[in-house]
DNA sequence: CTCGAATGTAGGAGTTACTCTCATTTGAGA
DNA sequence: TCTCAAATGAGAGTAACTCCTACATTCGAG
């Protein structure tokens, strides 16, 4: 009896969504239990039952095991979903809003631990700069859609960039993955920082 | 005959001070040549006259030999410096001038070629984010300063975040290291993007 | 100046993430 | 059932780091 997201498709591409899955609960299992450094790809590996070979040819890195993201392309797809004729911070706030209502209660505490670990291990930490370029390149697309420029332009690029540095600014350690923060801080965002009028 | 920053030091001081730059300039000149891939912690042990045990005392890893910076600190002395009563951004902008003009050609070089090996390198460009989280904060808390805000309050952090993120939105592969691209992401951060008024 | 205490360094052994290669297995389609 | 392509496992190899131990150098006190 395969799972609703494997309907046609061969044995071989559910085996392997099955592995892919397996891997990465086992993995978040054991890091869970014994912290991220003290897990080895070894040990994953022999839990998911594959060979440690296996386990790179399903994921480029450790690392990247924890980094992909399966709520960013949602995300997106919401946004471009947003009537044209909102104003783009509207039609970012609505997209937030119904990813985060969108999703079910085990996503949800999923979504949190993960951002939880990656905050916690410094290794993790780091690596997510580029996640977070690839973030701003693709809001950056999307916002020059919406107006109407050239994709790629540098108003588009910098709106983008501001908005997500907004939300990178007010998360924290305790607010990880936090929609009230997230609004609030597009709410200053669109309030346009009144407080530096000199 | 000691170096301008070296007077009123010990000689172990002294020596370790020159250890360190002589990593640095090995590597460099390594990463340069042949690629940091390519370049292994033992050849640039070799190059610097050092046991490969001893480049790990110098450095913690090899990513962040590349990664520290000496630019942030100078750049946020310059801020704290502006007169108290300037706008936030004016203030910003004027220090980030300073921070230009007051480098040396040399050195002019050497960050421009850090900031692009860095861009290059995967692995360095993903290691970068702590770095950003830490410009931030820092930002945030002369922000707060300035404005005679509780450090570390939201609205600071939020303020701090969308001008990097602005920042890092406008900058690309062939604009890494130019004030004129960071100015122009200040000066559509201070018009307020105003393109979105639906 | 000398001696003992810090401090720094070299060397080596061990761990782990990752790569490459090759032989074997397994699923897809005729 | 048979054949081909894709997926896997096993093993050897590399390089970044860690930890430990023995040795050398510098510093400060007497």
């Amino acid at each position: 009896m395969p799972a609703e997201q494997e309907v046609g498709l061969g044995l071989r591409e559910r085996k392997k969504l099955r592995t892919r899955a397996t891997i990465r609960e086992q993995a978040m299992r054991l890091f869970a239990e014994k912290g991220y450094g003290e897990t080895t790809v070894e040990q994953i590996a022999e839990a998911a039952e594959i060979s440690p070979s296996t386990f790179f040819r399903y994921f480029p890195s450790k690392e990247q095991l924890v980094l992909v993201d399966d709520l960013d392309p949602i995300m997106i797809r919401s946004f471009q979903e947003q009537p044209a004729d909102l104003p783009v911070l509207t039609a970012l706030r609505r997209s937030m809003e119904r990813a985060f209502t969108d999703m079910s209660p085990e996503q949800f505490d999923r979504e949190q631990a993960r951002q939880k670990l990656i905050r916690s291990v410094p290794e993790l930490r780091a690596a997510q700069l580029d996640e977070l370029q690839r973030t701003i390149k693709m809001l950056a697309d999307g916002v020059a859609e919406r107006l109407g420029r050239p994709a790629g332009d540098i108003e588009s690029r910098a709106f983008a960039g501001a908005v997500v540095g907004t939300i990178l600014g007010v998360l924290d350690d305790e607010h990880v993955f936090s929609l009230d923060r997230m609004g609030r801080a597009l709410d200053l965002f669109e309030a346009g920082f009144p407080f530096d009028k000199s």
